[in-house]
DNA sequence: CTTACTGCAAACCATTTGCACGATC
DNA sequence: GATCGTGCAAATGGTTTGCAGTAAG
């Protein structure tokens, strides 16, 4: 847990850094957040957060979620469609939903890293975000298929 | 304007494939969306369709993006929140969107045409699709920032 | 003549906003 | 004590749906 810890710390400063108090609801939804690898939707995080916090609103878990996307402590996961998803995991990864099952799965891939492509992007532009998105159907989801 | 007409003979065989009726609303959203490169939205593609027939309903052009989304004559372009965006050119091709201005800017790059990436991920999943998407400002927003 | 499409209106649902109260710094 | 955040409720806005009439095959 001294993972947590530090990521909290992390958190904590870059709230200040930022002006921004450091509240319960902020603290429980960037928790609730980081501790799931489900690319949670505000509703989700919102069932989490009320077994710690069972006054919250999902106004205030909306308006958290946008606000760490903002301070880039977390960040909306690219899609097409569909309701907001967010990510707390900022390492360099990449995502593929199942149109069926709306399941992300992470992936790795150093595509962009090392190519000419992200240097060209960005002579033409400020680039603050790149990610490879990929759909289709997951394993399960095809087995199901062929019933 | 052979392109036009060769593409539109594609749109329609590919409509009757699919036992979908070739109805002026249908060729005339599908026409308003590859005439354009601005990645219109729905509310867009009616307001250019309109021109040609006034009394085409929003829900109409918006029930026919998602159409040609499924039989695969055009698609959703991936992002993160916002509405959702259509792209009528399925020349394999990435995105950039500046997220203050809103503009999609297309650009190129076969990040994963090659790579081992892409087998990976279809030893997993049966991968229907796959795009790059980046964020950040575009050039226009950067100078009119540092005012 | 059958089946599918359109237009209209209403419904829906996720997300946002205004405001007064309460908590943080 | 000043400022910012929260909860509530209402509003918003994009997208979807049910239905009756209309058009395409």
């Amino acid at each position: 847990m001294t993972d947590l810890e530090g990521k909290l710390e992390r958190f904590c400063n870059r709230c200040r850094q930022n002006k921004l108090k450091i509240t319960p609801q902020r603290v429980e939804v960037y928790k609730a957040l980081i501790s799931s690898n489900a690319h949670p939707s505000a509703e989700a995080v919102y069932d989490k957060v009320r077994g710690v916090l069972p006054n919250i609103s999902l106004d205030t878990v909306n308006r958290t979620l946008n606000t760490l996307n903002e301070i880039g402590a977390a960040f909306v996961v690219a899609g097409s469609g569909d309701v907001k998803r967010f990510d707390g995991n900022l390492d360099n990864h990449q995502h593929f939903k199942c149109i069926k099952c709306r399941k992300i799965f992470d992936f790795h891939s150093e595509p962009l890293d090392n190519t000419e492509t992200l240097r060209k992007l960005e002579e033409q532009f400020r680039v603050l975000r790149i990610t490879v998105y990929a759909e289709g159907l997951c394993k399960g989801c095809i087995e199901k298929e062929q019933n």
